[in-house]
DNA sequence: TCTCGCATAGGGCATTGCCCTATGTGTTGC
DNA sequence: GCAACACATAGGGCAATGCCCTATGCGAGA
C-alpha cells in the first residue's frame, strides 16, 4: 500500500500560513492535508477522529497553548507526531515543546525546503531539531545540572510562562484565568511561584516584568 | 499605461510569508512584487531605487522596529504607501503603526482576500483599519481632542504624571503614596484619571501603558 | 463671581493579593 | 517499586487594594 499518503493535521490561527502549508504539502506526491483547526480543544477532537500521521502545531495558538496541546496529544494519541512550526525564536520555546513530546521543531522564518525535509524525518520515526537546539541539549546533558545560563524566564515551568506572558499583556488576574480556563487561585499560585523564581516582592513588580518581558518578545 | 502592474514592496523576515504573499500578489493581473527585504536598513536602501507604491512591512522585524521603518518611510519616501502586516493583535500596535504614517493595519490571522482588498483600498488612497481600530480612534476623535502631536501623557497633569511614572518603575500603590508623601486615595484617584484620559478599563492596563511609557522614556 | 480643572482625601463594597494547605500526577533517584 | 520532588490544580481566610461616589480647598479664566 504504497499508494496511501502520509496524513498530515494543520493547527495553526492563521489562515494564511495554514494556506501557505497547504500549498506546499500538496506539491508533494506523498503526503496530503488531512485536517485542520485553529484552535486547540477543536484540534484534539478530528485528530482522535482522523488520526493524521503527523500533526503541525503552531505555539502561539488562541485558545490554549501549543504545548499544552502537545502535551495533551502525546497523552492521548502518542502514534501522532507533534512538529512545532512557530515564528519564535527556538531558543525559547524549542526545549519546552521537545521536553512536551514534539518531534520537531521549525521556525517559521525557515525555508520550505527545510519545513517539507523536517516532516519526512520525523514520518521516519527520527525527531528533528536545528544544530543550536542540538547543541544546547547536547551541553545539558554533559553538564547535568542545567542553572538556567540564558535569561530567567527559562526557569519557569510551562504554566507560568503562560500566565507571565498573559499579564504582560495587560491582561487581569480574572482574564487570564478565564484565558487559561482554569481558577484564579491556580493563576494566582503561578504567579506566586514566579514571584519567588524572580526573587520579586509583590505583584507590582511581576507586572513590570512581565510587561518588560513581553516588550522585548512579544508573543501572538 | 494602464500595463503597469502596481508596484508592491515586501518586508518580513519570514520567507515562509514572503513567499505567501509573493504568490498571492503574482495571481493579481494588476500587482507585482518589485522587491523584498528582510531587515530595516536594506528595505529602505531598495526603496529608494525601487519607488514602489506599496511597502508592506512586518511589525516584528529584526535589526529595529517595523514602526521605525514606516517613520523613515514617511520622512524619506512620503509617496511610498505603508501597510503593516502583523501576526500580534491590532489593539497592541494598530495605534502605534497608523500614528507612525502607515496607511493600513492587518493581521496575519486574516484571509487572503482580505490582503488583497486592503492593497487596493491603500492604492486607491484610502485609509484601511479593522472596524474595532476605527471605533477607538473615532471615539478619540470625538471624545476628547487629542494633541495628537506626540504622547497622551502630555494630557497629564504633573500630579498624574508623577503617579504614572513611579508605577513605571514597578512601584505598589502604598508605595507611591509614601514616596510623594499623600494618601493611598489620592494616589488612587490620580490613576482613576490617568485611566479616564487614556481610555483603560483596568488597573492592569494602567500598569502596562507606565511601564511601557517607563521603557521608552526612562526618567531619572 | 461662577465655573472648571486640579490635588487632596474619605466611605464602602467588591475584588484581589497573599499565605497556608491539599490533592493528583508525572519524573527522578535510590 | 518506593520515596522525594516538581508541577498543576484549587480552596480558606484575612488583609490590602481597586473602584465608584462624594467632598473640600485652590488657583485660573470667562
Amino acid at each position: 500500500m504504497n499508494k496511501s499518503k502520509s496524513k498530515i493535521f494543520l493547527v495553526d490561527d492563521h489562515p494564511l500560513v495554514r494556506e501557505w502549508l497547504t500549498n506546499l504539502i500538496h506539491q508533494q506526491p506523498d503526503l496530503i492535508v488531512c485536517g485542520e483547526s485553529e484552535d486547540v480543544p477543536r484540534a484534539l477532537q478530528k485528530i482522535s477522529v482522523i488520526k493524521p500521521d503527523v500533526a503541525i502545531v503552531d505555539i502561539s495558538i488562541k485558545h490554549g497553548s501549543g504545548i499544552e496541546l502537545i502535551k495533551s496529544l502525546k497523552a492521548l494519541h502518542p502514534d501522532v507526531a507533534a512538529i512545532v512550526l512557530s515564528m519564535h525564536d527556538e531558543k525559547l520555546y524549542a526545549e519546552r515543546a521537545l521536553r512536551a513530546g514534539a518531534r520537531g521543531y521549525v521556525m517559521k522564518s525557515e525555508t520550505a525546503k527545510k519545513v517539507i525535509m523536517v516532516i519526512r524525518q520525523v514520518l521516519a520515526g527520527k525527531i528533528y531539531m536545528s544544530e543550536s537546539i542540538a547543541a544546547v541539549f547536547a551541553e545539558k546533558f554533559v553538564d547535568g545540572r542545567l542553572p538556567a545560563s540564558g535569561s530567567l524566564v527559562e526557569q519557569l515551568s510551562d504554566r507560568e510562562l503562560e500566565v507571565f506572558q498573559l499579564l504582560g499583556k495587560g491582561y487581569e488576574t480574572r482574564q487570564v484565568a478565564e484565558l487559561m480556563k482554569i481558577s484564579m487561585k491556580t493563576v494566582q499560585a503561578h504567579c506566586s511561584h514566579i514571584k519567588e523564581k524572580f526573587k520579586l516582592t509583590n505583584a507590582a513588580e511581576l507586572l513590570r516584568e512581565a510587561v518588560r518581558w513581553h516588550e522585548n518578545y512579544p508573543t501572538s
